[in-house]
DNA sequence: CGGTATCCAGGTCGATACTG
DNA sequence: CAGTATCGACCTGGATACCG
């Protein structure tokens, strides 16, 4: 956790969902549960180490909850938990902000 | 401007407004016109060169607008575009969102 | 399948010095 | 006052190989 953040929580937000993969992460997320190879093939490009690193960092920041299954072969769930879902609000305005940038050409 | 925001306007907007210090910056354009000084005493901590770097990007993106006096001394001043004050209610979004997240410990 | 371990490349940020 | 220039440290992310 950032210096910052402690006096600005519009940091502490932001860097808990900035970063090169993590909005993507989260828009699969948003639409359920998800598996590790599930989120693999769907964040396009992602290295399993950079998936791994992003997960726990979502997990350790209460944003995302990690089911592992004892079985053979593993299985692993990811979902978010309350707290990742009410960032769904916040993540759609930027998204509708995004679209309409985009449109101003660009 | 990142390959993945071609396809994902979330990550376009996020872009625009993370790193280390650029929310700092627009919390405080967010209250009006600032000069260049004042934003280096405001935004505790940053180098002037960093701040150069950070309100150019800005400017570049549309967000905010540079207004140059030819005067001496040299004066220049900052402020949002209308780009820039339409993100308001999304940085707000941010500040709650962080203001409850802190109150549940951590 | 769902990870770790290792090593490396690139970019961001910081410190410092200098300038129109 | 408001920058630019230079150099170096750190950190994120990428490639690859191996493991329970």
């Amino acid at each position: 956790m950032k210096d910052q953040n402690i006096i600005c929580p519009v940091a502490l937000t932001l860097s808990l969902i900035e970063g090169k993969w993590k909005t993507l992460i989260l828009r699969d997320l948003l639409e359920g549960k998800k598996r590790f190879g599930e989120l693999q093939r769907s964040v396009e490009g992602i290295s399993q180490k950079v998936l791994t690193t992003q997960l726990r960092a979502l997990e350790a920041n209460g944003i995302v909850e990690r089911i592992a299954y004892a079985e053979i072969p593993p299985r692993v769930e990811y979902q978010l938990s309350p707290q990742g879902q009410s960032l769904h609000a916040i993540i759609d305005a930027m998204r509708i902000w995004g679209e309409n940038y985009q449109m101003l050409d660009k």
